[in-house]
RNA sequence: UUUCCAGUAGUGUAACGGUAGCACAUCAGAUUCUGGUUCUGCUUGUCGAGGUUCGAAUCCUUGCUGGAAAACCA
């Protein structure tokens, strides 16, 4: 029963392809990442679109560092880069990189030079710019573009061989300098960068642009769908005539509009600032939309994958609203993870009817979502438990289903309680609710004949263990940082971290493993912080909330 | 005001000349030992104007709106 799923527009290009029979049938994607920083949601929505083509139609997908530019590249980044794919669940069919290509790319560039296509031109970058005119003026042709086909050759074999600083002199191809396309105005090819390669060390000291890097390097691989995103569209008229006049294989670029997302910025360039300037932690801080940010925070790669697939392709300009990410781990989380009880803001309830000194073992399934509740845990019980402070109010409102003088509750896995009465401090804060319990209505076996509309997790205090908990909002006060006036930082919310020092948790999550999502009961889905975590000291993150269906009056 | 791309509920995304559907969000209600989950239901949409056609979200013209394009970045 296959099922009816519409095609998104790259999808029917492929099918197209391969009904005309295109490159046999094959499909062969890329994923592009230049290596000068850490990959985010944006990445692994074209991560999920590029390997998740050659899944679907039998192909493969390499994955190819980018790496033309060494001043802003290292392999810091090729390392997350590689860890970041892996972590999302793919595979690449080779791991490759523009650098390899640098010799190839050299003859390629002789051969258009050799073509009468490409020349040597001393300009400096004001002059170069100067001269290609504006969108409505064309440009000018200056005195260089007409050097011959012997004196480019000798130029560009003497700027690879070194003898010109940093700027000297650039190969560009010789194009049309009236193009209405500003790209085809003679663009430049090579430039002298004498920079270190976190590659190539100290092989070459000219580079080429993205241009004649880009299209080369699919051509060379024999990529047959080269996916990028809308800003290059006016970039295809030359991606396409490099591999006409060069003859080379002839790759295809297709473009779909890049993921932006609410109360976020999805650019390298600011992501560094916010590094850079310390209003993050790091990259992989889980305020950030990086995909290591998304991991620290608790995020699964299923997740992720499911958001990617469910955030569609096209090529409109889009904004997702951020709670369509977070339904998608809600999604995941609620079916895997394992129930716990932690209280986050105490206060502390005594059973003054129960026995003092007493311990009694209660049980509670790891996930009622589970067929057999995917096992269970004991939990101690005893006469003084930390609850919620929201949980108890001292003039509760009509249809508060928890806790004031009156009010009767279950407390998770255990007994019905009724709260009797509460106790103040001086200035007037309420620090102990008692209550009496219902020995009948014992979770598992309810004799009572008690029902109640409440249902309230709690802490046995004597055997409670602490932990610190990190609760996050979103990173920014407004939905679209980038587009409002100035500084994108000043709209950054001031209370996207809140750190609770001393939270107490069921003797059970001080098993809590890296890596692995629990439910805290009522609070949202948590995870252990992997940086800050020690033996002695669990740190745990807040994933996401649960939704909250309890609307305030 | 040069060229290119794009306009479908609040946000995304389908419908490929033939009943405008789906998801998230929102709002109601049912169920619930998590005010979670699950279930049910409601509200909200084809940018405007012309045309072609028996019939237009879809094709044509035009206007409008948004975005992109000039870096020795990718």
């Amino acid at each position: 029963m296959a099922e009816e799923r519409s095609l998104n527009f790259i999808e029917e290009i492929i099918e197209e392809d391969i009904r005309e029979g295109k490159n046999s049938g094959r499909v062969l994607t890329r994923f592009p990442p230049e290596p000068n920083g850490y990959l985010h949601i944006g990445h692994a929505k074209s991560i999920c679109l590029n390997f998740g083509l050659a899944l679907e139609y039998n192909g493969k997908t390499n994955l190819r560092f980018d790496d033309t530019n060494p001043v802003k590249e290292d392999v810091e980044y090729v390392d997350s880069i590689k860890a970041d794919v892996k972590w999302l669940g793919f595979e690449w069919a080779e791991e490759l990189y523009a650098s390899d290509y640098f010799d190839q790319l050299y003859e390629l560039a002789v051969a258009m030079i050799k073509k009468g296509l490409a020349y040597v031109d001393d300009s400096t970058p004001e002059e170069i710019a100067t001269q290609k005119g504006t969108p409505t003026e064309p440009g000018k042709p200056n005195q260089y573009r007409s050097r011959s086909i012997e004196e480019n050759l000798t130029l560009f074999a003497e700027m690879k061989a070194g003898k010109y600083p940093d700027g000297a002199k650039v190969l560009r191809a010789k194009v049309d300098l009236a193009s209405p396309n500003m790209h085809m105005r003679d663009p430049i090819m090579y430039r002298i960068k004498h920079a270190h390669h976190h590659r190539t060390g100290d092989a070459w000291c000219i580079y080429p642009m993205y241009d004649f890097a880009h299209g080369q390097s699919d051509a060379i691989e024999q990529i047959t769908h080269s996916i990028c995103t809308l800003e290059f569209i006016p970039h295809r008229p030359l991606y396409d005539w490099f591999i006409e006049e060069l003859n080379l294989f002839p790759s295809k670029q297709y473009e779909f509009a890049r993921l932006n997302m609410t109360y976020t910025v999805m650019s390298k360039r600011k992501l560094l600032q916010l590094v850079e300037e310390g209003h993050v932690e790091d990259w992989d801080d889980p305020r950030m939309p990086t995909i290591s940010g998304l991991r620290r925070r608790g995020y699964t790669p299923k997740s992720i994958r499911e958001f990617c697939e469910r955030i569609g392709v096209a090529k409109r300009e889009n904004m997702i609203d951020v709670s369509l990410l977070e339904f998608c781990i809600r999604e995941d989380l609620n079916k895997s993870a394992w129930r716990r009880m932690a209280v986050l803001d105490p206060i502390k309830l005594v059973i003054t009817d129960y026995p003092e000194g007493k311990t009694e073992m209660m049980y509670g399934e790891n996930n009622p979502e589970a067929e057999d509740g995917d096992g269970g845990r004991e939990i101690p019980f005893s006469r003084e438990l930390w609850i919620e402070r929201e949980d108890f109010m001292e003039i509760p409102p009509k249809k508060f289903f928890r806790l004031g003088v009156g009010l009767m509750v279950r407390l998770k896995n255990a007994y019905i309680v009724k709260c009797e009465s509460f106790v103040k401090d001086a200035e007037g804060n309420v620090t102990e609710v008692h209550c009496t319990h219902i020995p009948e209505s014992k979770s598992g076996g309810d004799s009572s004949g008690i029902s109640v509309k409440g249902t309230i997790h709690w802490v046995s205090v004597p055997h409670a263990k602490t932990a610190e908990v990190r609760l996050y909002d979103r990173l920014f006060q407004v939905e679209d940082p980038s587009n409002e006036e100035g500084d994108f930082k000043s709209y950054l919310n001031p209370n996207s971290l809140h750190i609770i020092e001393t939270a107490y948790i069921e003797p059970e999550l001080a098993k809590a493993e890296p890596g692995v999502g629990y439910q805290f009961m009522r609070k949202g889905y948590f995870t252990l912080d992997k940086n800050h975590s020690k033996a002695d000291k669990l740190v745990f993150n807040r994933t996401v909330t649960l939704k909250d269906g309890w609307v305030k009056k």
